[in-house]
DNA sequence: GCGAATGAACGGAACGTACCGTTTTTCGGA
DNA sequence: TCCGAAAAACGGTACGTTCCGTTCATTCGC
């Protein structure tokens, strides 16, 4: 039969991981990572701790999971090249000066770089959405000889979020408006024909 | 009188502190930051609890300087305005390709991360040792026209340090040998004059 | 009735603090 | 000059608390 997985019971409750992963936020910036403790997400999300190991692989990549769910969705409207470029950066700096964004990506970054699984987890969200499209664009663009053919992508990840991590990450400094821009515009340069 | 703080009792006990630091780095390499246990690091010193408590102000800073021992001492042998450039930030590179030192160094910042008091001791050390001797580097290139007077020396620190934090803490990449020196070009070539 | 949910409980580990007895150093009085 | 008291650091043990990751009993919803 076509759809022949035959399901009984009740599927997930959406209203539940909603929760978990609100209080996963609350406690990762109040406390931190080497402080966060799922007993208090449970409590914070009136959820049982069973829940949450049934589906999540790790706390780790709970912590992953209540981090990107920050990132708005990208909007694409570029038509000039650096525009194009910062487009797909832009949900990190969005996200990061908005409300407690900031400590939380903070702390979910952390996690993701503490923790192995986490950290695999969150590479693989970076490949599919910051690094292929990247390429895309840079791929476009030299097309359209605007930049030399001899650009390596992991240079131009590096350019684009190195920056970002030391005043997010090790700095704790405030990421200013228009700062994936300005990277763009660096990268943009360095990269630039003749 | 001159020096008249009375003073009675043993002197802090360097094996002590030496061993404490070495444990902390085997602790770190195997744990990470999260799982990091002092109780381990107790043990593998053969030290008690209390002297860890006492000489140091959090878990955090103690791992910092387990870290930051790991760096060798800035050779200064540079005339080409690329080395001397490159020679402040090459205890980094040195550190992260030597045995264990990738891992030990990344846990360590890691620490210093999520961490604020950790955090803000780790920082000191950046202003002293990095940021303070780049920018007289910098200062010395502008008064001989090497590069243009209108640099910020925030972005030059982001350019040096951000692609370093990128491989070693988020995505868990090799140092290559050259690291620092190819940075240095990139600053270079943004900063040249005209 | 089956599966997902909550809530309580479990043993084990780590936390940070408090003692203990010993050792090392300094100081003041005989 | 010598000696004993005081102070500080040390390894080690123990304590009460918190958190971990898992399990069990029970309820809820399709």
């Amino acid at each position: 039969m076509a759809g022949s997985t035959r399901k009984q019971g009740p599927k997930r409750s959406e209203d539940s991981r909603a929760a978990i992963l609100a209080a996963t936020r609350e406690e990762l910036a109040e406390n931190g990572w080497r402080k966060f403790s799922v007993d208090g997400v449970a409590k914070r999300a009136r959820a049982s701790k069973q829940t949450i190991y049934r589906w999540w692989p790790s706390v780790g990549a709970m912590c992953v999971d209540a981090g990107l769910e920050l990132l708005p969705a990208p909007g694409r409207l570029g038509r000039d090249p650096a525009e194009r470029v910062t487009d797909i950066f832009l949900p990190l700096e969005i996200a990061a000066r908005a409300g407690t964004g900031h400590a939380v990506l903070r702390a979910s970054l952390i996690a993701a770089a503490d923790d192995a699984d986490a950290g695999e987890y969150w590479r693989a969200w970076l490949q599919d959405n910051l690094r292929t499209p990247l390429r895309n664009v840079l791929a476009e663009l030299t097309a359209k000889r605007i930049i030399r053919r001899d650009w390596e992508i992991d240079i131009a990840m590096q350019l684009m979020l190195g920056a970002f991590w030391h005043r997010l990450v090790l700095m704790r400094a405030p990421i200013s408006d228009g700062h994936m821009a300005s990277q763009a515009g660096l990268l943009l340069k360095l990269f630039e024909e003749t």
